[in-house]
DNA sequence: AACTATTTATAAGA
DNA sequence: TTCTTATAAATAGTT
């Protein structure tokens, strides 16, 4: 049907194929519709292009979903219980992992050893042992850190506030000379540390 | 395309309405198939006639399964989602839960406890102090019991062996009285224990 | 994207 | 259903 008669078979010019397609596309989608509204039928068609784009048409009377319901009653096939069954199958894995970890939990809380022979028994009793070792090791290594960071910090505390009263004292003396040679020394007023609590605000901080 | 032009709406006279879908479903698979061939296209047709039986053509390069999987990334569109991602989300839950099991069960083992804080070290700590201590306490139950089976079988044994050895000399006893009475004293022979080392062979399995 | 010569599809009839 | 055939519709190649 066109200007020339042409052999149902791969369109080998690009350009031509692409025309092509687009136009038969249009008419696929046509007819579709059309014997949707003529004949009371029910069609779903879905085209790719070879580009990827993609084309579809749904009756209006039933979506894809149904369609396919549908489709999966009358011919048989399986569209999606194959994925469905791989899933429910990783469940199935997941869950026995799952059970099998959370009786070894339980059995290294002592919990459900009843069941346990004398030799997994020894080797949960290793396993506990073992991880109650590492976790005082680390308890301890926790403490001594602190312990060191506390003390290092109270010495650093130590020697600020001596600086600190060293610089106040400089600075009243200083204060006390300069009203000396201003002749004000009849009022006699002492300068106070800036702040006289700072030492204690550090020290509560550093017991945290 | 016919004898007469006629409108796209539905066909009132069944039997045309039947004709017309015959000769046009017909014609909608051939042109499905054509623009397969000649465009390199992925063409996916499903049509119900009103009766109810189906048709449908799916390209030989690709399953209507994967075409509608790519539908559904396409188009953003869910067919069986709904059933699937429910499935989706357990997979996730439990994981999620067995990676949490799995992490306890190595804080438990004394692994993995660089990131944790001193109050869940601690509590790891008890939890796996908790844990030895019952371990223990039943490797001890255990062996008690053990031991106290054991002790009852010796008691046993020495009973039954006993028992043996009195109907053993019985046994002997007879035999001898029978030779009297018949007149063979003059060979005087003596009945030895049918399995002398009886009691040793049941001590040695009983030890174990 | 339009045009148009031809091919193809198909409506009506048998 | 199927065949026939006149006619409508689709479309291949061209502009």
């Amino acid at each position: 049907m066109g200007r020339g008669k042409i052999e149902i078979k791969r369109i080998e010019n690009v350009n031509n194929r692409v025309v092509t397609f687009s136009k038969r596309r249009n008419g696929l989608v046509k007819k579709a519709k059309e014997i949707t509204v003529l004949c009371d039928a029910k069609v779903a068609l879905i085209v790719f292009a070879s580009n990827g784009k993609m084309t579809d048409y749904c009756c209006p009377s039933m979506d894809l979903g149904a369609m396919l319901d549908q489709y999966q009653k009358l011919s048989g096939k399986k569209l999606w219980d194959a994925k469905h069954e791989n899933l429910s199958n990783e469940i199935d894995k997941i869950k026995k992992e799952n059970d099998s970890l959370q009786l070894e939990l339980r059995h290294l809380k002592g919990e459900d050893i009843q069941s346990l022979n004398l030799k997994n028994l020894m080797a949960v009793e290793h396993a506990v042992e073992h991880g109650l070792d590492k976790v005082r090791d680390h308890q301890m290594e926790y403490l001594m850190t602190k312990r060191r960071n506390e003390k290092m910090m109270v010495e650093e505390n130590r020697q600020l506030s001596f600086q600190l009263q060293q610089q106040e004292m400089e600075i009243a003396s200083n204060a006390r000379g300069m009203m000396m040679r201003d002749h004000d020394a009849q009022f006699g007023y002492r300068v106070q540390p800036i702040q006289p609590n700072l030492q204690e605000k550090i020290m509560s901080l550093v017991i945290d």
